[in-house]
DNA sequence: ATGCATCTTATGCGTCAGCATATAATTGCG
DNA sequence: CGCAATTATATGCTGACGCATAAGATGCAT
């Protein structure tokens, strides 16, 4: 059993963590590649998965964000020409989402940063999620 | 030295520590007692803190939140009761901030949520921020 | 005492988040 | 087949955040 200060310390020491890192990641991304880290992780997703598009519900579904703000970040990313949205033809009510060649170059810089922040910030010992 | 692979597991792992338990404190906070988890910050440590008000300065410097973003957490506080501003005489730019009875009821109430959603969601293992 | 840099809090503004709901497509059941 | 329920995404609305700046108070230098 754990005692009320005990879990107090270990959430403050969570959010300390998370804030500092989170922190600098955000600021990183925003000053040295304009993306915002949601932006980042929704490119990162498409990046890394295997075939070149994905459907919006697949995305979200290992995302920690809403179904409407992850709409909204592709809204943004499409605008910029990072991402590409398709009908899924054989479910007309799906949409696929693929990086363009423009978005993984863009990708592919900013994770650099990324990780660097990563390397730099993020503490050694880490929760068991 | 760490992996890329390492850094970017470790980091998940405390975003998904962040985010469940966040999530949870979010709601909890607010179907059971109408506070966001920031206004709860702020009531817990005015009402932890010796002396019975702080100035908003001081208030700001141990919690994650810009000042802009204080000082209106503080309005809405006002506004409900919870809290009470008060102008510092010693220093007429000052201004200090303290919690009403009901506020420290509300917090005293609040805070058994808290710890419970703490109980139930945190991870044992905390990273040494 | 006057003016200027500094400090403390408040506020205008723009952005992003989530909830509830609208819209469009599909499925299933009579 | 036709209609209701369901699914996938988009959108209206509101809330909270941060940045930049305004407004008010202080203090130091001359």
């Amino acid at each position: 059993m754990m005692s009320e200060v005990d879990l107090i310390e270990r959430w403050r020491s969570l959010l300390t963590s998370y804030n500092r890192v989170s922190g600098q990641l955000d600021r990183a991304l925003q000053e040295r590649h304009a993306l915002t880290r949601t932006e980042f992780e929704t490119l990162d997703r498409l990046v890394v998965w295997d075939g070149d598009k994905r459907r919006m519900q697949d995305l979200a579904g290992d995302m920690y964000l809403s179904q409407s703000a992850l709409s909204r970040t592709v809204d943004r990313l499409e605008k910029r020409g990072l991402v590409r949205r398709a009908i899924c033809e054989a479910d007309r009510r799906g949409v696929f989402v693929a990086a363009t060649d423009d978005g993984v170059r863009r990708h592919a810089e900013a994770r650099r940063t990324y990780l660097a922040v990563l390397a730099d910030h993020l503490p050694p010992a880490a929760p068991r999620g």
